[in-house]
DNA sequence: GTTAAATGTTTTAGGCTTGAAACAAATCCG
DNA sequence: CGGATTTGTTTCAAGCCTAAAACATTTAAC
């Protein structure tokens, strides 16, 4: 390899080790006042997040599709979450196999608190940045191809 | 809030989704990889960087501020290498409470197969980006303040 | 229709992660 | 000096996470 692509590699590294630090030191602030302010953590939120979107639910296996995160991670989650009476799972009719889960009313309510902080933290930790830096960046991770092969 | 300060929020909030969709691909790709070809995992990864960057050692607790993890963690980490006989504990002098963690002579090279490794993975996986796009990100990243308060 | 394959989910075993408590050793300070 | 505080690390309890196995149900293929 010469020595433009061993430049470039190093490069592309380094991209990367700024992206993970930048990424953890934001999770590192969110867990700790999500935990703080409303008794929670990330993954419920995220878990919350997506049916929040999706009001007429989804099946477990496409909640961890969205989320990128195992099924059986999901089980787990969920089941905290209908422990503490903010998320409901029903059965799908025409397929014993499978489960619906969405967010109960008080689910919904308390998810619309939750949100709003945790828009007005993103913004205070991103507030440095530009709308033209925030579309640049956008534009850039959005070509990044993380798939398999 | 006026119209313009709204949806620079939700942007930044879109920025962020962005970030932790992008890192998480990047991660499950980089985990798979490094536990089908090295058997290992990526704590374990992160940690052995650190100490091949400091040849001569570290102490626990700088171990865990340059990871930005917790104590308790990274003394579950550096067990399993220590029994797995890549990492070595001793003694600091002067202090009985503190303990030098470094790379065996083993750890050395098994780190440096597994670095080459993941920074052709690393690579290949950011290979859309230019040498402009990685400066343009690392310089948008590096400006976000992630620190508390 | 019966068997085989595929699909949806949960369970399991093991590791990662945190925050808080526990412990030991070093330092401070009267 | 001797007690109080701080510092370095480990332990603990609880939750998160994955891959693989187990299980139930549905669909496909004879």
């Amino acid at each position: 390899m010469n020595q433009q692509g061993r430049t470039l590699a190093k490069q592309r590294l380094r991209a990367w080790l700024r992206m993970l630090s930048a990424q953890r030191g934001i999770e590192t602030q969110l867990r700790e006042r999500l935990r703080v302010t409303h008794d929670s953590t990330l993954p419920r939120f995220d878990v919350m997040a997506a049916l929040d979107r999706y009001r007429d639910g989804l099946r477990m296996s496409e909640l961890s599709a969205k989320l990128k995160v195992s099924n059986g991670n999901v089980t787990g989650i969920v089941e905290r979450l209908v422990s503490e009476g903010l998320v409901e799972r029903t059965a799908v009719d025409g397929d014993r196999r499978a489960m619906r889960v969405r967010l109960t009313p008080e689910g919904l309510t308390r998810f619309a608190d939750m949100a709003a902080d945790h828009e007005a933290w993103v913004g205070g930790m991103l507030d440095t940045l530009s709308a033209a830096d925030l579309d640049t960046l956008i534009s850039i991770l959005d070509r990044i191809g993380d798939r398999p092969e």
